[in-house]
DNA sequence: GCAAGGTC
């Protein structure tokens, strides 16, 4: 007898291989992995996917809609960048030729249960398969999972395929409807996409644009005051905070102005122990990477999957904020302690008695927490570096102490006014040794008492306004998805790159294009079910309904086909209309993006960023039939202005400068730049 | 060429 049994990646191969014998034999065909144990005559075969292998395909190549007409389809054939997927296909395929049992071994959720049966019934050409079910990958539980084989749980696979299909017709009946409509006004072709979760994600961002314009400034007064405390100065807060009253700041302003004392009223002193981090998921590695590199969660994705690759990381797309003591944590730090990198940390560790690592929150079925493997790294990129030493280290800092803070909060008085301040510095670093990353406020604890007077240095009063919430950047964009439950931990990283892509929204922190913009205006009107995150609520109780038999799959399929050919025949009647808008908005973003004319050829001048150096500058549309070129300061934020030099007549550019703007001829070596020069020789 | 979901 001979079985099969198909994982959902090569990892898991090797450890169901290893669960069942240790015996097990790698072998390998058409470069990829596979396993075989053989006993008693009996032979079985590990081989695994590389996730889905299939996808949905439109039976005929229509540029057409509504389409309904779908089928699965080798997922190579669909995707040329997925052309990896073709020798996993055939792997599966040679190695059932000889199987007579196949036990499906994915991960055991949603996804896991629809791809392992399409691999079974595309690739295996085989109906009838066992279902090891785990939910750790750790050789007891694989074991178990053996030893109680399970049956495919046909309702779940057709949930899962509902999925995929709802989504299809949801999404690409959407976007060909959106590039429809531009075609038939314009009749040029251009790419719009929007779907079940780039849309709601769109009109977050949408919605915070709203936000920022309607938002009306309130002015508003602080009063501070500076005290000299022991040797330094210290500012000292009015409690009441922001004062809205303009006449009452002033009168208290008066009354403070000339204040020479401050008396000290009460010093409240508190120890606080922070406990260490807790280990990676992949948003918290992604939200981490940002803050310290701005790195996108994109690129931190594709980082930490060669890291993965490489074998230096464990698996990468995890929810886990968990590390189970299975990993071997001192086999780790021991072998991370042989780099003289992290040699002195290791030894720290290695001294305690037993090694408790933090835990966090969130957990995952199929992964643990993202940790370093031990192995030492041969040749990093400088971002990996970046990456790995963050990962290093938040894993050595999760089994560190916690780290002792003290904070000393005084409340005075000046003239019967309550100021406070306060001043907080580390008492025991802990894990902080280990993840020095966060910057922290270190301040010496003056020695006050009740009764003391503190030097009033100055007392100010302050102007300032009420700002409107911030802009996302696409970290916090990520997290706001997750937040909401729109996407997937491998999937959101990606859905803010093809929101950029599309050019609905561009910049960090991020702004939305007047392309986006109209693109929720047009869907707002025809498709709103689409905007609204709550499609995907509907989605996840449809599917609910059918895993539980309360529901058919083809029957909620047919409900959405109907719903969806309404749709898209209202909106095909106004295809000329949304198409206009679409256009319009088209046209306003690239005349946003013109720098001036072009003083050779009279062409287009615009931002370009060059695909050799990455660096960007100014450079002619009409390329390369012309070829002016300025640089450009290599800094976000240069934006067109419609004003010219007066000096030389080129156009000017907006750029920042600290915190303010200036006004910039885009020729470096042009007169109006003198002035500069000479300041910047005297001073 | 268009989605969202897995993964090398």
């Amino acid at each position: 007898m001979k079985t099969l049994i198909i994982t959902e990646k090569p990892k898991v191969s090797q450890k169901i291989a290893y669960a069942i014998s240790d015996k097990y034999k790698r072998r390998s065909t058409g470069g990829v992995s596979y396993f075989e144990i053989s006993s008693n005559g009996e032979t079985i075969y590990v081989a695994s996917a590389a996730g889905h292998l299939y996808s949905l395909k439109e039976k005929k190549n229509s540029y057409s809609y509504p389409v309904f007409d779908i089928e699965w389809a080798p997922l190579y054939e669909v995707d040329k960048s997925k052309g990896y997927t073709r020798k996993y296909i055939s792997l599966l395929k040679k190695l059932a030729s000889q199987a007579d049992r196949f036990i499906i071994a994915t991960d055991y959720d949603i996804e896991g249960e629809l791809l392992g049966y399409n691999a079974l019934r595309f690739a295996c050409s085989a109906k009838q398969a066992k279902r090891m079910r785990f939910s750790a990958l750790t050789k007891p539980d694989l074991r178990r999972a053996y030893e109680n084989l399970a049956e495919v749980d046909m309702p779940l696979v057709k949930a899962g395929e509902a999925r995929h299909i709802m989504d299809w017709y949801w999404g690409i009946n959407t976007s060909r409807a959106l590039s429809s409509a531009v075609k038939t006004y314009s009749k040029k072709f251009t790419t719009f996409s929007a779907g079940r979760v780039q849309t709601p994600a769109l009109a977050i961002l949408v919605e915070r644009e709203k936000e920022i314009a309607s938002f009306v400034p309130e002015k508003y007064w602080t009063l501070s005051a500076t005290l000299r405390v022991g040797r330094s100065k210290v500012k000292a807060t009015h409690t009441r905070g922001k004062l809205f009253d303009e006449s009452e700041a002033k009168q208290l302003y008066s009354k403070l102005q000339d204040a020479q004392e401050a008396r000290v009223e009460k010093v409240e002193l508190k120890e606080s122990a922070v406990p260490p981090p807790v280990p990676f998921d992949l948003g918290t590695l992604q939200s981490e990477a940002y803050r310290y590199f701005r790195l996108s969660p994109k690129a931190t994705q594709d980082i930490a999957q060669s890291l993965y690759e490489s074998g230096y990381i464990s698996y990468p797309r995890t929810s886990s904020q968990k590390l189970p003591p299975t990993i071997g944590y001192r086999q780790i730090i021991k072998a991370l302690g042989e780099n003289p990198a992290f040699a002195q940390l290791a030894e720290l560790l290695l001294a305690k008695e037993k090694l408790y690592p933090r835990q966090g929150k969130k957990d995952d079925p199929a992964h643990p927490a993202i940790y370093p493997t031990g192995v030492k790294p041969k040749k990093l990129s400088s971002r990996e570096e970046k990456i790995y030493l963050l990962i290093v280290h938040r894993f050595l800092a999760t089994f560190g102490d916690a780290m002792k803070r003290a904070k000393m909060n005084v409340r005075t008085s000046i003239r019967g006014e309550a100021f406070t301040f306060s001043r907080a510095r580390t008492l025991e670093q802990g894990w902080r040794v280990f993840y020095p990353y966060a910057k922290l406020e270190e301040h010496t604890l003056p020695k006050l008492r009740e009764g003391d007077v503190l030097k009033v240095l100055k007392v100010s009063l302050d102007e300032d306004e009420t700002k409107p919430p911030e802009r996302y950047n696409p970290a916090s964009l990520v997290a706001e998805l997750e937040r909401r439950g729109l996407g997937t931990k491998a999937t959101r990283a990606e859905v803010v790159d093809t929101l950029y892509k599309r050019e609905y929204i561009t910049g960090v922190p991020i702004r939305v294009t007047p392309i986006g913009m109209s693109v929720i205006e047009a869907l707002a009107e025809y498709v709103p079910e689409i905007i609204s995150e709550e499609l995907t609520r509907r989605f996840e109780q449809k599917l609910e309904e059918i895993q539980q038999g309360k529901a058919e799959a083809e029957r909620t399929l047919e409900e959405a086909r109907r719903e969806l050919t309404r749709i898209m025949n209202e909106f095909k009647l106004r295809e000329k209309e949304i198409g206009e808008k679409l256009a319009l908005a088209i046209e306003e973003k690239r005349k946003s993006e013109v720098i001036g004319e072009c003083p050779r050829c009279g062409g287009e001048l615009h931002i370009i960023r060059s695909k050799k150096t990455g660096k960007r500058f100014i450079g002619c549309k009409n390329y390369p039939n012309c070829d002016v070129s300025y640089p450009l300061p290599q800094k976000r934020g240069i934006y067109p202005t419609d004003k010219r030099c007066n000096v030389c007549g080129l156009p000017m550019v907006s750029i920042p400068l600290g915190k303010r703007r200036v006004l910039s001829c885009i020729d470096m070596n042009c007169r109006s730049k003198d002035k500069y020069r000479k300041k910047q020789k005297e001073g």
